[in-house]
RNA sequence: UCCUCAGUAGCUCAAUCGGUAGAGCGGAUGGCUGUUAACCAUUAGGUUGGGGGUUCAAGUCCCUCCUGAGGAGCCA
């Protein structure tokens, strides 16, 4: 007999009323009586329960009262109209057979549990409605955003995890060798003799795609990356993970205005997806975890995002009147409690801080008239902060030239870099969206550990 | 990396001024004919994160290490 999904039946049920039908799942929880029982069952085809009973009837009727929870089943009954409140139907079994029986040691129980405790079995947090629901919707965020991309025309590239530049930013990286860490070969000057590792040369796991997918961009005009990405950072926060995904799309004889036009559709488009594709989880979400996020995210949707440039936010918070515990002051980078201030109290929606000064900002970022600021853009929201950052790149070779100068890079490590300019460079923008903090956004999670199936960090890299 | 807080039963937590370590849930056993975090009764369960120190006496005070969390920086 083939067995049924409980999202087939939830997509269905009045078809399915008095027929006989088997599902397969795992206790959730069990209710028990003298003469019969209840068991909560959940085949991960969806976020809802199966409610099944069983009398004693049931030729196991003994054994079944003891399966402990987590246990896999499989039941084969009929679907009845719920005499009672709770469900609108049930499953009334005639048969519960022990697939694989769980054990008196199963460490989650019918009770909340901190997501700490839960972050120590991560191979089984998934078992339970929070992380269900943070996982489904993972996996849908990512679908929506490869759909969004793919509507649109764009190429997705596959830039490199290990790469040999060691000049993509400003963050730590992680080295990746086969040299033997105790006793190293050295060269003549007593130093790591890297030719003599596996590529012949230093390798570190990539902190971002961006400057390789510049190249594809001047081939296929739209491209996105869409992978893992570490940094070795010793960044012990709720939004840093040593290895996250992240989304960088870059499109050709595009400014800066065309790059947050993009971002703004993108984030419209993946909210309004996993809001239509998982209802349940979303109201759970809105009910269990953050009681402001649908309405939250469909402000989103209704809004024009706002746009303003970094001096008029600089402005906007010396006159705000507001004593923030760092300064501001033209020339520095927005904290956390500008960004957050802006977003949330001054215009209380996604807003776009653009032209920042151009020393903090990367080098490949275009160059301004006024020669102070660079065509950069944040995109701040409400309650997280910073979820993307992007700008115009620089595309003219002489420029970006004096640009890598000025910044004490290396030119001959861009060598490569700066003949995309050279064999007909074209204007071209893009941005960097962590996938984790849409996740968390769109979830209403606050830690980026929980959005992660098995969450790296300083100190943590367990499973 | 810096600052702050925390670590007590399987889980969530309590323990007043330094004075006999407790409760709920979970488990076991029994009861209950429609439960919804089911309910009722009985019961088992502890080297209080590790090490050192002060004291007649330490879960509690001091030192140190480990682990976790929150904030900051950095960023996505």
């Amino acid at each position: 007999m083939s067995w049924i999904t409980i999202k087939e039946i939830f997509a269905n049920p009045a078809s399915l009323l008095e027929t006989e039908l088997e599902v397969r799942g795992w206790i959730r929880t069990q209710r028990l009586s003298k003469n019969f029982a209840f068991i909560e069952l959940n085949d991960g085809s969806c976020f809802k329960n199966l409610q099944v009973v069983y009398d004693e009837t049931l030729a196991n009727f003994s054994e079944a009262t003891k399966f402990p929870l987590g246990s896999a089943l499989k039941v084969a009954g009929k679907l009845l109209a719920s005499p009672a409140a709770g469900q609108p139907f049930e499953l009334k079994a005639q048969a519960i057979e022990a697939i694989g029986l769980s054990s008196l040691e199963y460490p989650l129980q019918k009770k909340r549990h901190s997501f700490e405790y839960l972050r120590t079995i991560p191979h089984l947090r998934p078992r339970t409605n929070t992380f269900m629901a943070v996982f489904r919707v993972r996996s849908l965020l990512a679908y929506a955003i490869h759909k969004f991309f793919h509507e649109k025309g764009f190429v997705y590239v596959h830039t490199p995890i290990i790469t040999g530049s060691d000049c993509e930013g400003a963050g730590q990286m992680f080295r990746v060798t086969t040299l033997d860490l105790q006793n190293p070969p050295l060269n003549e000057q007593k130093k790591i003799d890297f030719n003599q590792d596996f590529f012949g040369k230093e390798t570190n796991l990539t902190v971002s795609g961006q400057l390789n997918v510049e190249g594809f961009c001047l081939a296929f005009n739209r491209v996105y990356t869409f992978g893992p990405t570490f940094r070795a950072e010793n960044s012990n926060t709720q939004r840093h993970a040593s290895e996250f995904w992240m989304i960088e799309p870059e499109i050709a004889f595009a400014d800066l205005n065309d790059n947050m036009r993009l971002a703004e559709d993108m984030m419209k488009y993946v909210i309004r997806f996993v809001l239509e594709q998982a209802p349940q989880e979303m109201e759970f979400f809105n009910r269990f975890i953050d009681t402001r996020l649908l309405q939250r995210l469909q402000l989103v949707l209704d809004s024009e995002f706002e746009h303003i440039s970094y001096s008029q936010a600089v402005e906007i918070l010396e006159k705000s009147g507001t004593s923030f515990n760092f300064p501001v002051m033209w020339g520095n980078d927005l904290q956390t409690e500008h960004e957050r201030y802006l977003t949330e109290h001054v215009f209380k929606k996604p807003v776009f801080v653009t032209d920042y000064p151009k020393a903090i900002k990367a080098f490949y970022m275009r160059l301004n008239d006024d020669k102070r600021t660079v065509a950069a853009m944040d995109l701040l929201v409400p309650e997280v902060g910073e979820i993307i950052g992007g700008s115009q790149r620089e595309e003219r070779h002489d420029v970006l030239r004096s640009r890598i100068a000025e910044m004490g890079l290396k030119e001959s490590d861009y060598q490569w870099y700066l003949n995309l300019r050279k064999f007909g460079g074209a204007p071209h923008a893009g941005f960097g969206l962590g996938f984790e903090r849409a996740v968390m956004y769109l979830s209403g999670m606050e830690n980026i550990r929980d959005v992660i199936p098995f969450p790296r960090t300083p100190k943590s890299a367990e499973f």
